[in-house]
DNA sequence: AATCCGGGGCT
DNA sequence: AGCCCAGGATT
């Protein structure tokens, strides 16, 4: 109804842009379908910078794609520490034994193929498909859609999927055949020009000339703002327990928030070190002491927590939990950010 | 269609 | 301290 931009307009200006403007990076230089799959999980939750780290070492601890279906899990977590949304961690390994079984060890080239996968989606399928395998298909990420909502002003919702499907259809039909260069540039436009919150850098823009919301002065007007779920506050009492230097952690349940990672052990409720030795029988005896209070922010959850070290008397009967040393924790030991006000203090210093 | 999953950077 | 950033799985 509204006119748009005919997209087949941004096709030559965005290539010419992308070749002499994008960035090196590791799985750029070296575009094997590993190595792109890889960094698209990655890249999927996390800034390039803040991901090369990750990717560089998980590489050199897992070379192929045989060796990522074989690691084991402690391994693989400990690999993906810190990054966050730890069932891709798992789908990711999910998907290696996959590949492994049933396509000798290589992803297949065939985009219906690759969404099958875990861990794939339509975005992945994408990126996959184009980058390592020049399969003329889109790839539709969050950079590509705030840039073609600001080109065509277009005040539709990025985030219902029909805009998704719309977006990635249209896009399909002017698909150059480097189909991995379009893609690319379209979402290193969104990350290094067309940039969210705000101060687009239009002055460098290859497409400003062409770019509805820049004509108009609204550029930050689009893509419009989603209104965001209220988050839920939990209280908790983070414990950590010492006997005879070794700290106590237990895993997490195979469900929901964190799913299946260590944690140091906790309370409902934020907790006096008097209220917890009342709620637990295995402080008993426990030289007590309080902790700084500390906060984590989740997607959804946010936890307010406070702490308590404990020096135990005894250890306790309980299976569940695991004593380790201050190195193991630091070494063999996957923790969530999330523990870090009161993990970090014990990996930097062991135990008195 | 709506909700659940982490964590970090910018102001 | 409060703002923002997202793709896939699950229900």
């Amino acid at each position: 109804m509204d006119q748009k931009v005919g997209l087949g307009e941004i096709v030559r200006p965005l290539l010419d842009w992308y070749a002499v403007r994008s960035r090196t990076l590791p799985f750029r230089s070296d575009p094997t379908p590993y190595h792109v799959w890889l960094s698209e999980i990655m890249l999927q939750q996390t800034r390039v910078e803040a991901a090369l780290p990750y990717y560089r070492r998980f590489l050199e601890v897992l070379p192929t794609i045989a060796d990522l279906a074989a690691a084991d899990e402690q391994t693989l977590f400990k690999l993906w520490e810190g990054l966050g949304y730890y069932s891709r961690a798992r789908n990711l390994q999910k998907c290696a034994k996959i590949v492994v079984e049933r396509f000798g060890g290589e992803l297949p080239a065939d985009y219906d193929e690759l969404l099958k996968l875990p861990g794939i989606g339509p975005y992945t399928a994408g990126a996959i498909g184009s980058i390592a395998f020049s399969l003329p298909v889109a790839a539709v990420d969050g950079n590509v859609l705030r840039v073609l909502s600001r080109l065509r002003a277009d005040p539709e919702d990025i985030l219902l999927p029909a805009t998704r499907r719309r977006v990635t259809a249209e896009l399909c039909a002017v698909m150059p055949p480097d189909s991995g260069s379009f893609n690319q540039a379209l979402m290193e436009l969104g990350a290094l020009v067309c940039l969210p919150n705000g101060a687009p850098k239009c002055g460098e823009c290859p497409l400003s000339a062409l770019c509805r919301a820049h004509a108009l002065g609204r550029e930050e007007d689009f893509p419009q703002k989603i209104k965001k779920a209220a988050r839920r506050v939990e209280e908790r009492t983070i414990l950590v327990l010492f006997h005879r230097g070794r700290v106590a952690i237990r895993r997490r349940p195979d469900r929901g928030l964190l799913a299946g990672l260590w944690e140091l052990p906790s309370l409902p409720g934020r907790l006096t070190p008097q209220q917890a030795a009342e709620r637990l029988p295995l402080l008993a005896g426990a030289v007590l002491s309080s902790l700084p209070q500390a906060k984590h922010v989740f997607s959804h959850v946010e936890w307010h927590m406070a702490g308590i070290r404990a020096e135990l008397a005894a250890r306790p009967d309980d299976p569940t939990l695991v004593f380790v040393t201050p190195q193991e924790l630091t070494d063999r030991y996957a923790l969530p950010s999330a523990f870090r006000a009161y993990a970090d203090p014990i990996r930097e210093k062991p135990s008195d």
